[in-house]
RNA sequence: CGGAGAGUAGUAUAGUGGUAGUAUACAUGCUUUGGGAGCAUGCGGUCCGAGUUCGAUUCUCGGCUCUCCGACCA
């Protein structure tokens, strides 16, 4: 993409308001634009990346056998009634049309789900069977805070299991559990299994995904020695008290939760009456498990986690490109024109490359702009955060080379245009 | 919803009961080109409403919006 055409507008700073970190640097690098408090656009650069998390979730839950949908986000009174979920859920924006019929804007979706699978004939057979969707939910939360890691519109990812007994269901549960640690992984984080509670769901404990980091709502409890970590919402215990599995001292830390799981159980089936027939030919009640994922916050505390006073870390497989290409103009007209032929060969080259196991194509973001100097070339790039940093000027030319250099290193190399790819292995 | 703070140009800021200033960004021209370059010119602003006043961006009241803390959080 040729920077001087695209919609990528940086600034030098950031709204005064703004504190959150994640907030501060993509309304900077032009990633995001703020609507109205919790309600944000996803600008071009900000939507690759979100499109990047979008691609590892719909592949990894793929993986484990859920099949993409695309349910409604208004949804009827008359559903929420059914779960008693009309008054109980506080945070549900409600909405009437010209009859005055009232509607839910989905903040999350058993009922629909529930009320989809309710209206077919299912057999043992079927079990289980997993459905799931990336969809934008909202939620009339009591503050919206921290930039985009509490919206009141976000983006997340929601998949429901469907089982013909309990231990099935905490089979695939396990199977989740697993999926998410490699979304996370891809993305860069690292998540620490979290026991919760089950929420207004269940009684029994539900699983976060938690990112430790300063810039984090929750407080976790937990161990580095055995992996045992619990919500503060469940437990007394401290910095320094010793590890119920394993005895060893526990750390509590700030965290994000960018991933809940939970055991549904009976709860959406019973209330909605969705059956299945089994072996015996008697109804019985579908085993359901929920499992979410918010898309936008898992951006927003890759934003928390990886970033320094120059702007943004992106890990390899979500940085919105993965080489920006800086070319820089020089004083004689002659070498400068020289340098951009050059650069732009350069570019239509890497467009080229294929990369990775998928052979994908490289992605670059060509920063061709006229009359901008190096230093706000190589401030915008460490800004916006791609993984690669190529520079072609006469200086590199003068040897018959590039540079680049890894925006999570501090120094740049000299190469031959031919090893670059080399390089970014 | 309770508490605190803030609303002046796209962004960041100054200032004043009497024609609103600076930086940056944007536009034009010239110069410059390895860490947010320089000069010149131009464009652009007091959140909304009421009150006080000869006159309000400034003072008073009300509203709206944003941020932070708290409560809450599938």
């Amino acid at each position: 993409m040729l920077q001087s055409q695209a919609f990528i507008k940086t600034k030098r700073e950031a709204p005064k308001d703004e504190v959150s970190v994640n907030a501060q640097l993509l309304l900077r690098g032009g990633f995001i634009d703020k609507l109205t408090s919790g309600v944000y656009s996803f600008l071009p650069l900000g939507f690759r990346v979100l499109a990047k998390i979008e691609r590892i979730i719909t592949q990894e839950m793929d993986a484990v056998g859920g099949q993409k949908i695309l349910m409604p986000a208004l949804q009827p009174k008359s559903l929420w009634e059914e779960t008693d979920r009309w008054v109980s859920m506080d945070v549900l924006y409600k909405v009437k049309d010209r009859q005055e019929k009232e509607f839910a804007l989905g903040p999350t979706h058993e009922e629909v789900i529930t009320d989809i699978v309710r209206k077919h004939p299912l057999s043992y057979r079927d079990m289980p069977f997993a459905l799931y969707q990336i969809q934008t939910k909202f939620r009339d939360e009591l503050r919206a805070k921290s930039g985009i890691l509490r919206g009141r519109e976000f983006l997340m990812k929601d998949l429901y299991s469907f089982h013909a007994d309990e231990a099935d269901r905490q089979r695939y549960y396990e199977t989740v559990k697993k999926a998410y640690l490699e979304i996370f992984k891809r993305c860069g984080l690292k998540a620490i299994v979290t026991e919760a509670s089950g929420g207004a769901f269940s009684k029994e404990i539900s699983h976060e995904f938690q990112v430790a980091t300063d810039a984090g709502e929750d407080i976790i409890v937990s161990c580095a020695s055995c992996g045992f970590a619990q919500n503060r919402e469940l437990t007394e215990a401290k910095t320094g008290d010793a590890c119920p599995k394993c005895g060893k001292p526990l750390t509590e830390q700030k965290a994000i939760e960018v991933g809940n799981i939970f055991t549904l159980g009976t709860r959406f089936s019973q209330a909605m009456k969705a059956f299945f027939t089994d072996k015996d030919g008697t109804e019985k009640l579908l085993v359901m498990g929920c499992y979410g994922m918010g898309l936008s916050r898992v951006l927003g505390t890759v934003v928390e986690a990886n970033h320094d006073d120059r702007g943004i870390i992106w890990p390899k497989e979500i940085a919105p490109f993965d080489a920006h290409l800086i070319v820089l103009e020089s004083k004689d007209a002659k070498e400068s024109k020289r340098v951009f032929t050059e650069a732009k060969k350069a570019y239509d080259a890497l467009g080229k490359v294929t990369i990775g196991k998928e052979k994908r194509l490289l992605e670059v973001l060509y920063d061709d702009r006229k009359g901008v100097s190096p230093g706000q070339k190589f401030a915008d790039a460490d800004l916006v955060g791609c993984t690669w940093r190529i520079v072609v000027s006469a200086k590199t030319l003068a040897q018959g080379k590039v540079e680049i250099k890894k925006r999570s290193d501090t120094t740049a190399k000299l190469v031959a245009f031919k090893s670059v790819v080399k390089e970014m292995h």
